[in-house]
DNA sequence: CGTGTTTGACCCGCGC
DNA sequence: GCGCGGGTCAAACACG
């Protein structure tokens, strides 16, 4: 009998994602994320070990071309980790600089609370600014509550569009539009309207540095399930036609993590240089992301399908051809 | 007519 | 206590 056997269990942020700011770690964890990577390809292959006398050329064509496009995506997985190494380099840089800061703390004269959001957007966007004594109030800034989570998210955006519409797979309310002091641009405030009773708010803002990008923060989280998984389906079916999903920062000023979640609008990996983001539970809609888009690519290619469709009916007919 | 957006008024926290 | 500025409310409006 012939076994075919799919195994998509790519998980990029299982163990690497959530490494320390140890330099010494990075290098172990590297070696464990490059074995990986060259593991993906081989876990990415179809295994059509076919058990039987009577193996398709076509299907063995077939099968090459899939390992040389798995190859092809394990080197952006690798350039992908090549430059989310690199950016916690320079979150790393910037913590060492606020060691060094708070040590000058008293002497600095304080500024308001609302400059301090202002110096947000910057220090997250040119998160190698040499403001570090802004980074260090940012990172020493009272929270909410402890549960309440921090999310803030780039998004590329033509600077003609004067919409601040940020695609994220929820529904929004917008309630309120306000011209702060420091941003010409105004900042649009909006509701999650996905369910009724979910306290997720939206800010919306273009970044002050580049207004070609828009800066959405998001405070607390949903109560319910996200309209993502329902975006990936509809992926699927059309082809992978979706609306835009942005790139998500997750900022946990307490913790000193960085991960990337690399899904640009078009559904294409984008460069992390512009992105910073720490450990969040999106890591695992990218990864659900992930997988139904290995296996829906797989599922639309008719001409893979009829192969595989052709090869198990031929052996079945093998089979009982033989028995009679 | 229902739903979403706009926008001026209001509230509240913070710094002086 | 006062003023400033961010955040929210809610009535008016627009749109399908």
């Amino acid at each position: 009998m012939m076994d075919i056997f799919l195994d998509l269990n790519v998980d990029p942020n299982s163990s690497y994602a959530n490494s320390t700011m140890d330099e010494a770690h990075h290098s172990s964890k590297r070696d464990q994320f490059d074995g990986e990577i060259y593991g993906v390809q081989e876990k990415l292959s179809l295994s059509l070990s076919n058990k039987g006398s009577d193996s398709s050329p076509m299907l063995e064509q077939e099968l090459d071309r899939k390992i040389q496009e798995n190859g092809k995506l394990s080197q952006m997985l690798r350039i992908m980790y090549e430059k989310y190494i690199n950016l916690q380099k320079q979150v790393m840089y910037l913590l060492s600089n606020q060691k060094q800061n708070t040590e000058m703390e008293g002497v600095c004269s304080r500024k308001r609370k609302a400059e301090g959001d202002q110096e947000d957007y910057e220090n997250l966007e040119g998160i190698c600014s040499t403001r570090d004594e802004d980074f260090n109030r940012w990172l020493k800034r009272p929270r909410l509550n402890g549960n309440s989570k921090v999310s803030k998210v780039f998004v590329q955006k033509d600077a003609s569009d004067p919409s601040l519409v940020v695609k994220d797979g929820y529904q929004w309310r917008k309630y309120g539009q306000k011209v702060t002091r420091d941003n010409p641009s105004p900042r649009a405030y909006f509701k999650c309207s996905s369910a009724p009773n979910c306290p997720v708010k939206k800010k919306v803002q273009r970044s002050l540095e580049d207004p070609t990008i828009l800066v959405a923060t998001y405070e607390g989280e949903h109560s319910h399930a996200s309209h993502f998984q329902t975006e990936l389906s509809l992926r699927s079916i059309n082809g992978g036609k979706g609306s835009a999903v942005p790139v998500l920062a997750t900022i946990k000023p307490s913790c000193a993590t960085v991960t990337l979640d690399l899904i640009h609008e078009d559904g294409l990996f984008k460069s992390p240089k512009d992105y910073a983001s720490s450990e969040s539970a999106e890591a695992a809609v990218w990864q659900e992301f992930l997988v139904q888009q290995m296996a829906s690519s797989l599922k639309k290619d008719p001409e893979f399908a009829g192969i595989v469709a052709g090869a198990i009916s031929g052996k079945v007919l093998g089979n009982q051809t033989n028995r009679e």
